[in-house]
DNA sequence: GCGGCAT
């Protein structure tokens, strides 16, 4: 029962006793307490994130992998027009974390449940605030900080650097609406505006960490390049195109990836008889770049 | 001085 959980405190007691304390933070949003703490223990790394009002006090447990996830997904709703967020859902190991925007009198918010199998669900809320969604986007640097931060941590007893593949990880997916899906919708959200960095984004090319997948595709006379990396505001699928000795590249957050893989298939489905009979798309797998 | 969600 406790055998993929993180942070669990799972099983008799200890509620992460012993776990070391690597990083903590608080913010305040209107009347909540919001304490962020960086924790590890043998099982691994993870974020509890607990909400405190007056009375009530609760928690949810991010495992360390998905720190950046949780970072994309505030910076998307952050980001996005408020008429054009939809409701996500993340699966990180066992878990599944729910996020929900709703309304009432009091305002904006945005609710997070995590849902695991052998635990109630246990939900945080948190306000949009009052101009220009500041309490997200509080919420969101601190994550930012955290995610960086945790990159400074170094596990002693980690054996590989990278102890998930990039496929097993995590699972992004949309739930309502997802803004372009398979259904015949006649009018695509534009979501690529709020999930498709330009690459002057990136930090220096040290920060990308290569995660050892790299594809090129020819079509004409251009190379297109496809490279998994993270950096300290998450995981990326860098996509560039290399004419000549130019390169220009598109730096898409894999909380966007579906979405762009759904409008690809869109519009080779409304091209298909265009496309047929042509030849001459090859796709490689090559060494990671060096630089 | 808030208070949402939903079991």
């Amino acid at each position: 029962m406790e055998g993929n959980s993180v942070g669990g405190g799972g099983g008799g007691g200890g509620g992460g006793a012993n776990d070391v304390e690597l990083l903590c933070k608080t913010l305040q949003v209107e009347h909540k307490l919001f304490y962020f703490d960086l924790k590890e223990n043998p099982r691994g790394r993870y974020l509890k994130i607990s909400e405190k009002t007056s009375a009530t006090r609760s928690t949810i447990i991010v495992p360390s992998n998905g720190i950046a996830w949780f970072l994309d997904l505030f910076n998307y709703y952050v980001n996005s027009e408020d008429q054009d967020v939809f409701s996500k859902e993340l699966q990180l190991d066992t878990k599944v974390f729910y996020f929900d925007v709703g309304e009432n009198r009091r305002g904006r918010f945005l609710k997070i449940s995590e849902a695991s199998v052998s635990r109630n669900r246990s939900t945080i809320i948190v306000p949009a605030g009052n101009a220009r969604d500041e309490g997200w986007a509080a919420f969101r640097n601190i994550l930012a900080e955290i995610n960086e931060a945790s990159g400074l941590f170094v596990l002693p007893n980690q054996h590989q650097q990278n102890s998930e593949a990039p496929e097993r990880i995590i699972g992004l997916s949309d739930d309502v609406g997802a803004g372009f899906i398979s259904s015949n919708s006649s009018q695509p959200a534009p979501a690529t505006d709020s999930n498709i960095d330009r690459s002057s984004d990136l930090p220096p090319s040290d920060d990308i960490g290569n995660m050892g997948v790299s594809k090129v595709i020819r079509a004409d006379q251009k190379k297109f390049f496809f490279d998994l990396g993270n950096n300290n505001r998450g995981h990326f699928l860098r996509i560039s195109e290399v004419t000549g000795s130019d390169r220009s590249s598109i730096i898409l957050p894999l909380s966007g990836l579906k979405q762009f893989h759904e409008m690809v298939g869109h519009f080779v489905e409304i091209t298909k008889d265009r496309i047929e009979g042509m030849t001459g798309v090859n796709v490689r797998t090559v060494d990671p770049p060096q630089r």
